[in-house]
DNA sequence: TTGACAGGCAAGTGGCCACTTGCCTATAAC
DNA sequence: GTTATAGGCAAGTGGCCACTTGCCTGTCAA
């Protein structure tokens, strides 16, 4: 229950936006990965368990499904949610002209 | 600046989803048609001033756009700014046989 | 088996935000 | 003019949430 109000939870929060474009632009990171890519390239200085905790929020939204190996952890992007956006305020077509 | 924070900051309150509902169902309603409805459709008891600055951040995010006429303020829904979110994180084709 | 590494659990804290409350302005009907 | 209607401004408050802190579990290499 309550999916959408997860999803926009999510969504809420500018730091796991640039988590979910770090995984758009390399998918099944582990945690240490995408921690060093928001200190590197968004001068994000996140401490691990914050972005533990962001990763989760994400993951209960189905924006990112997660596969335990060893003792790493690959977290894989799913942006099938977002469609329900989309779907529920559709959006106008373009018109070139007004 | 910081366009997306208002808009995802704006999508996520819970009646202000219902506020875009509302206008998705019918276009262009004054802010007290807009709670006339909150309240019969949605058991949504808000104040008046409460839906008055949902909207105020709805039109901030560019969702919202108003018309005044009068004593009355028309409301009008913008879904364009959506668009920037699928586009950000594209949707997954749908792929009917996995 | 001991240490380093990857990640988890849980309590505490500070700031933002939704909502209320009270008062005010402006348009229109009588 | 007087009254009702539609909406605005601003300060105060309570609750949720991001983030920290401290400690713990599990995996692998040496």
């Amino acid at each position: 229950m309550d999916a959408d109000r997860d999803l926009f939870k999510a969504l809420g929060d500018a730091t796991r936006r640039v988590i979910l474009d770090e995984l758009t632009d390399k998918d099944g990171q582990t945690l240490f990965e995408i921690r060093g890519r928001l200190v590197m390239k968004h001068d994000l200085a996140s401490t691990r368990q914050a972005i533990s905790q962001h990763l989760a929020v994400l993951e209960q939204a189905g924006l990112v499904h997660t596969r335990r190996q060893g003792r790493f952890k690959f977290h894989h992007i799913d942006t099938s949610p977002l469609r329900s956006i989309i779907e529920r305020w559709p959006i106008d077509r373009e018109e070139p002209h007004p």
